[in-house]
DNA sequence: AGCTTATAGTTTGACATCAAACTAAATGCC
DNA sequence: GGCATTTAGTTTGATGTCAAACTATAAGCT
C-alpha cells in the first residue's frame, strides 16, 4: 500500500507532491458556529494589522470607545458592555492609567467601584485609532454591500442578545 | 462637585444606588466588526458550555470533523482549514492522539509530514460531539430564521475569505 | 448597632493562541 | 552528487482570556 490514496498520504500526485486543497468541510461548511468564527477571526486579524500601523491593541479600541461614551463608567459596567471578563479589564486599565490615557478614581458614593475617565490624550489617540477602525469597517461594508448590512448587523445582535 | 452627573460618577439615582445598564456604544453599536465578534464570542459560549455537558473541549470539533471527512490530512492543511496556526495543533494533535482518538503516522512519500485518521473511538466520540452541536446549530437556526440564514452564512463566508 | 449577604475590583492558575526560532526532511539547481 | 532553499512539525516566549478565590466596601435585615 503506497499509492494516491487510501488509509495513507492523500491527495498526493502519482510522483507524491502535494497538490492543491480541496479539503472536504463536512457539516461545517453551512454551519453558523464554524463560519462565525472563521469570519470574526479574519476580521480581527485585519483589524489587529491595520491598528499596529498606528501602534496601539486592537483590543483597546473598544474599550477607549465606550469610555468616552460614557464618562464615568466603572470597570465591571465596562468589561459587560465589551463583552469580557472583569479580570481580564485590570491590567487593560492599568496600562491605560499608566500611559496616561485614563484617568481613573474612587466614587464618592461607593469606595469599591471606579470611575473611568479619558484624559485629553486619550482622546486624541481614540480619535487616531478612530480613523483606522473607520478604514477597517469600510472594507468589510464593501464587502457586504449596502443592501445587506442592516440585516447583517440585526441578526448578530441577536446572537449575541439571545443565545442561551 | 458631587451629584448623579459630571465628570465623576455616573447613572447613580440621586441616593446613590447604581441604575440599569443604558450603555452608550457609540459607532460600535452599528460597527460590524465589534458586532461580529459579541455574536461570535456568544455563539462559543453556548457551545462551549453545550460541550462540557459531554466532557468535550468545543474546539475538538471542528478537528475531529476535518480529520474525519479528510483521511491522511496532514497537520499543516488541517490548521490552515481550522483557521489556526500549526504550532496550535500540535499540543491538541497530541491529545487526540494519547486518548485514541488519533492515529497519526509519517506519510511514505513524505516523511516530515504526518497522515492523520480517526480510530474507531474517534468515530465515536465524534459522533457524540456532532449530535451535541447539532443541537447548538438548530438553535442559532431558530434565532436567525430559515429565510436568512442562506445569506447570513454566504456573507460569514465571503468576510472570511476575502478580507484582506 | 451588628450580622449576613452581595458587589467592585484584584490575584492567581490554567489554557489557547500566535509568531519567531528551530530541527529534520524534501526539492531544486548546478 | 552536493549545496541552497523550502517545507512539516515542534519548541519557546509573550499575550489575552476565563474562572475561582480573595479583599474591601456596601446594602439589607433584625
Amino acid at each position: 500500500m503506497h499509492g494516491t490514496s487510501g488509509t495513507g498520504g492523500r491527495r498526493r500526485g502519482r510522483n507524491g507532491e502535494a497538490i492543491g486543497l480541496p479539503i472536504n468541510f463536512g457539516p461545517l461548511a453551512y454551519w453558523v458556529g464554524f463560519n462565525l468564527r472563521m469570519a470574526q477571526e479574519a476580521a480581527f486579524q485585519a483589524f489587529s494589522h491595520r491598528s499596529q500601523e498606528i501602534g496601539e491593541s486592537p483590543g483597546r479600541f473598544a474599550t477607549l470607545t465606550l469610555i468616552a461614551r460614557n464618562p464615568g463608567i466603572s470597570q465591571t459596567e465596562l468589561s459587560l458592555a465589551n463583552g469580557r471578563d472583569k479580570s481580564s479589564l485590570t491590567p487593560v486599565v492599568e496600562d491605560l492609567v499608566r500611559r496616561g490615557l485614563v484617568e481613573r478614581r474612587r466614587m464618592d458614593n461607593d469606595r469599591r467601584a471606579y470611575s473611568l475617565n479619558l484624559t485629553p490624550a486619550g482622546k486624541k489617540v481614540l480619535t487616531n485609532m478612530t480613523r483606522c477602525a473607520r478604514r477597517h469597517e469600510r472594507n468589510l461594508d464593501q464587502l457586504i454591500g449596502e443592501r445587506d448590512r442592516k440585516k447583517f448587523i440585526r441578526i448578530l445582535k441577536k446572537i449575541a442578545a439571545e443565545i442561551e
